[in-house]
DNA sequence: TACCGTGCCGAAAGGGATTTCGGAGTTTTC
DNA sequence: GAAAACTCCGAAATCCCTTTCGGCACGGTA
């Protein structure tokens, strides 16, 4: 069978690196990392036969004298990879370039798969387990594990787990305070699926600073689900009903592309007319739509920072010490765009 | 600082299920491992033991002497996420669910941060290496790699590694031939960057297939990049000069979501007055769009499945064989959707 | 009884690196 | 000139598991 192109040298060990240098394995490996009580000529000499052979030591080895890897287990069933790629990104980034490396298990939102990947994880003896949910509701717990656990984006259903997700009640109001400063005062929300708790969060959070100004939601909500086509139908019911609203908060960035549809059917001009405003920050359809789209940025890379320093903080804390638990929302972000401000 | 939750539980080793089972860590081994020179008795007694403490091997201890790890390492700079997700869910299923696992590293472009992400990959003797590139444009060769090393989606500039790329000229032909299929015959392309070898494969694939049934395109190749922008601008000069056009082939899915914009505005039906066919099959562009959108999809997670299958082709290959190498174009795949043909 | 074959088990080596601790060699001190 | 104090270096243990191979005990055969 055809294979793929490699060259047969093998990798160097520190014996080969010793052996060149003329000394014992034990001096090479204090030359090699810096450690002291080596002659200074022996260091230059070790160091020498170390780059000549390309020597770089096997991290197996060194993990299983350390009793750590250096890398995390990133668990997720995110079949699109909208998620989970930034917080790997914060991952990665969360202690320097090369430190952490991350394996990325998709379960495919099978329980079977999850476990297996989850028993796979431990055997590499990852340092912690980052979960990443699909949606912002509550997932079930993997329950204790001997490594810790940090659920991302969607929090564990066991408080006594440590969930980071984030504030969509804050963003809500981020989005309404947005529009109230852009001087809208009659505001309509479309959302998604009611069942979400993103959902629920993020109109309590609209409905919140609606308040704050002394003001009401134009209409109902409108809850459906996440897509473009029900935010076309939405904007039409709600225009049809409501026809003097002059701000939308829209529960996703698909719906708010289909409203943004529907807007431009019914010749509203945004933002003249009307102002619309998505969550997620989708790139791909927040900046290609017209206008392009301010949206609710979740800050889902300093999330998967933060999640694996909370990784590592368990580990460096005393054993038995058990960290911090529940849900803690962080913060997330406003980015503008032309669908509420127009371009100067 | 506060922390992530875990248990203080240490996992066993093979010499504490030995101890329970009163007898030697070799035989414990055995018995664990299925192998022979084990009476029936002292296996389950072993095995009991391995199941009260919850053991479960060391993947580090076994791949140090294994010389093998089980990991494959994906480097990539697609920091959407698109293409990696579905390659990562294909290199994982090439053998069976958990038997291989992906490191994946994200270098976000940057050449120091993928050299210093290949050689932490190669420090934690990965078995081998899938480079997946942004786009389909030849990127730099890693070159010779003490593993295995395939290039998946963007294929390498050495002839002499292995690239495992979706056949875009293919591609290109499968859109026209579908729309043939379909009755049109004044068939029109607009697509991205030039510079793309991407778009010059499809392009070239489209005219292969018109011209096998006699055709011509309608007007030159309308070329730009690839948003959706360009694609309402490019749909709405191509309609001022060939208002007879019956087909449209986009170069991608974003570019085809702007030529249903824009044939929206001119009051054309979709399929009915033109069909217009996307490429990449990016599933929330595609099935959000009215109506969604025919595409073409590459067959990503057979890519990546292929690419596993080539690296440890690689391993078990004799040592020294220097396996396939050049460039290899996977089939890719029509998905129809109502952007072509009429929902009955 | 002496011998051989078979079936099970365990001691030990090995995989690659780190770390401790003792010892050899050199310099300082009285 | 002997004792004390340093420098450097290396043997060996350790991390956890796999595998080889020698050996013990038992039953069967001559």
């Amino acid at each position: 069978m055809p294979a793929a192109r490699r060259t047969a040298a093998r990798n160097a060990t520190l014996g080969d690196v010793a052996k060149l240098a003329g000394v014992s394995i034990a001096t090479a490996s204090k030359a090699i990392n810096g450690r002291e009580d080596v002659a200074p000529g022996t260091r230059d000499r070790v160091v020498a036969a170390a780059a000549e052979l390309a020597f770089s030591p096997n991290q197996l080895a060194r993990s299983l004298i350390a009793g750590r890897t250096g890398t995390v287990g990133l668990l997720t069933s995110d079949l699109e990879g909208r998620f989970v790629i930034p917080i790997l990104m914060g991952a990665e980034d969360a202690f320097g370039a090369g430190q952490v490396n991350v394996i990325l298990c998709d379960a495919r939102g099978d329980a079977i798969r999850e476990q297996h990947h989850l028993k796979a994880l431990l055997n590499r003896r990852v340092d912690g387990i980052i979960v990443v949910g699909r949606q912002t509701d509550p997932r079930p717990s993997l329950g204790e594990q001997p490594v810790p656990v940090v659920y991302a984006y969607a929090p564990s259903d066991d408080p006594a787990d440590l969930s980071l997700t984030p504030d969509n009640v804050a963003g809500g109001r981020l989005a309404v305070e947005h529009l109230l400063g852009t001087g809208r005062r009659r505001i309509a929300h479309i959302s998604g699926d009611p069942a979400y708790a993103a959902a629920q969060d993020r109109t309590t959070g609209v409905r919140a600073a609606l308040a704050d100004a002394g003001l009401e939601l134009v209409g109902d909500v409108a809850y459906n689900d996440w897509s473009e086509h029900w935010g076309r139908d939405a904007a039409a019911m709600l225009l049809a009903a409501h026809p003097e609203i002059d701000g939308i908060v829209c529960g996703s960035d698909q719906i708010a592309r289909g409203v943004l549809d529907t807007l431009r059917d019914f010749d509203k001009r945004v933002p003249d007319d009307v102002a619309v405003i998505g969550y997620d920050n989708w790139e791909v359809l927040a900046t290609q739509s017209r206008p392009e789209l301010t949206s609710i940025d979740a800050n889902l890379q300093q999330l998967g920072r933060a999640a694996a320093m909370r990784i590592f903080e368990a580990i460096d804390g005393a054993d038995g010490v058990d960290g911090e638990t529940g849900e803690h929302r962080l913060p997330v972000r406003l980015v503008i765009r032309g669908s509420t401000i127009a371009r100067r």
